[in-house]
DNA sequence: GTGAAAGCGCTAACAC
DNA sequence: GTGTTAGCGCTTTCAC
């Protein structure tokens, strides 16, 4: 049996209430002797403070959940930890929940940090519209990253990547290296994130005077299989000489179908990824990409939220990250 | 304000007693027709339980807490995956804590793991001996992956993989590809888990009638940074035809120092990995590797765990999990 | 079939 | 300076 605020009280000759107000530092009335005893007993008898208990009636956790479809996605376990990271400085705790992408999986999960009186999350990024009524029931503040959302009272806060403005170097990038045909290889075609990443593509054709053929855009998902699918496809219908990919998971599936094609990297054919997840430099051939500052965005979500629910004035923020063009071997 | 047990007592006209009965399914002896409107209130009202006060109450939270490393890592990303898969099938869910490796880190979560009631505890793998006193002391019930542990009452199961045997497999893989001088790259070499991979490595070559120069043995981190600048100082002071890497990161570090040297892999220098990640097949040179069926060690932990605690008899178990060779491409 | 009462460990308002 | 009381939302025993 763990050891109790009563169990302090009773061998300190006092009652819970002092015992509790001595051991939050609320200790302003006690007495210099009073307090001593029941430090050192509370470190004689080991003593952890039940949190469950002390939640339930402050109304307060300091648990913070994060939402993600995969933690397998190095991108999101990038982000995860990023934010547990941020988190833990402010004195928060973070509980992960994968949702796989699945919509269903996401409200079964938003409902149980609810009833585990998480003070906050951070929603992350699939291609499913976050079910709007279930947040605003649960009345539990969020933050929403890369991802469309109605705004909301309990909102504490976007976070956003220019993704248009990174597919716009992205393509810039390959096409000042002379490329006049780039694919390009993104995640569902539904998705508003894909929909402006392919703006900025097109974007950076436009203002080169060159025009996008349709053939080369595939949309499917984020993920390496479909990169590598994608490009065995496009490898036996058409022509190119780059893939501008939207996430590096994709330009390594990619990398690998034009290995397997004989082809070289970049000699034959330069790829670009996107997001510049850890691995991205330490491969064998390092991955030019585009950063989004992963580390960075989770650190902001977490200190946006947790502003959010200290601050007293609510504050929301929209905040979007600008990328950059990381030049190394593939392109 | 979330709707509470009360709320629906008061709207059914029943006591709080009669509704936590029936949401329980605890209701054998409730008439049929309270228990329906009881359901269709909950429904309409939108009511998710406070697990926070169910937790004080019974006891129980149904979290599982999971301390590793460095969730960056892979194999932990993957191992952290399968536990939180694993949990979820059987009810429970996991808390995630990353501990860098650094007992002070290892203990404050411990504790504050118990803090938050967690009913039990998956422990993994850094160099530390953990503190046997601090486990004993919260009482916990906890499973300890990949690590030497003093025997406790609160040690639930203990789920290792067969390290040596795994070393002596891919140094012998090595040997019969004809590779006579292979170097070794391990972890620290004050743990038990490069002691004993170190073994394996050494009964490969006894049993070869090779003998192994120390000049090629080399332990620092399963770090890819420790891999590459291990190969590095291997190049400059000795000659070898194969790098037996106890890690896939270290392999892949290897891999790049490799290249740098303009050397070519498989042809000039093989190398074999350990983890079999699940990156390890997607890179663009597919890495040969000593598989460790991460996933399924996860599995297998969380199952111990689970039944451990489920079960009426506490039955502890001792598992060890087979390792075998993925032959692709880098030997 | 259902309800009343007690209590999980803790905090907060107020009393002394 | 310290104690008393009430209550957070829920479960559980036992009485009716």
């Amino acid at each position: 049996m763990a050891t109790t605020i009563k169990d302090i009280a009773r061998r300190a000759g006092v009652s819970a209430a002092t015992v509790s107000k001595v051991l939050n530092r609320k200790d302003a009335f006690i007495g210099e002797e009073t307090r001593n005893r029941i430090w050192s007993l509370a470190r004689e008898l080991n003593y952890t403070p039940n949190s469950i208990a002390r939640s339930l009636v402050t109304r307060r956790s300091n648990v913070i959940g994060i939402v993600v479809p995969d933690i397998l996605n190095p991108y999101f376990t990038e982000l995860v930890r990023a934010c547990d990271d941020a988190a833990r400085l402010r004195g928060y705790t973070t509980i992960l929940c994968n949702s796989d992408g699945i919509a269903e999986n996401e409200e079964a999960h938003l409902s149980f940090l609810a009833g585990h009186g998480v003070d906050g999350i951070v929603l992350s990024a699939s291609d499913v519209v976050p079910n709007a009524d279930l947040l605003r029931g649960l009345g539990i503040p969020f933050v929403s990253m890369d991802r469309e959302i109605p705004m909301l009272d309990c909102l504490a806060a976007t976070v956003d990547t220019d993704c248009r403005g990174g597919a716009f170097q992205s393509a810039s990038y390959l096409i000042g290296k002379g490329h006049r045909r780039i694919a390009f290889l993104s995640g569902s075609a539904e998705s508003s994130n894909t929909r402006l990443r392919l703006e900025g593509f097109r974007e950076a054709h436009r203002r080169a005077g060159i025009a996008v053929d349709p053939e080369l855009v595939r949309c499917g998902e984020f993920q390496h299989s479909f990169g590598h699918q994608a490009t065995l496809a496009l490898l036996a219908g058409t022509r190119f000489s780059a893939i501008c990919c939207m996430s590096d998971m994709l330009a390594l599936g990619a990398t690998v179908a034009l290995r397997e094609s004989g082809l070289r990297v970049p000699d034959d054919c330069a790829v670009m990824g996107f997001d510049n997840i850890y691995l991205a430099p330490l491969l064998d051939r390092p991955l030019s990409t585009i950063d989004r500052r992963i580390f960075e965005s989770g650190r902001i979500a977490i200190d946006a939220l947790v502003d959010f629910l200290d601050g007293p004035e609510r504050q929301r923020s929209a905040i979007v990250l600008e990328t950059s063009v990381v030049e190394r071997k593939t392109a």
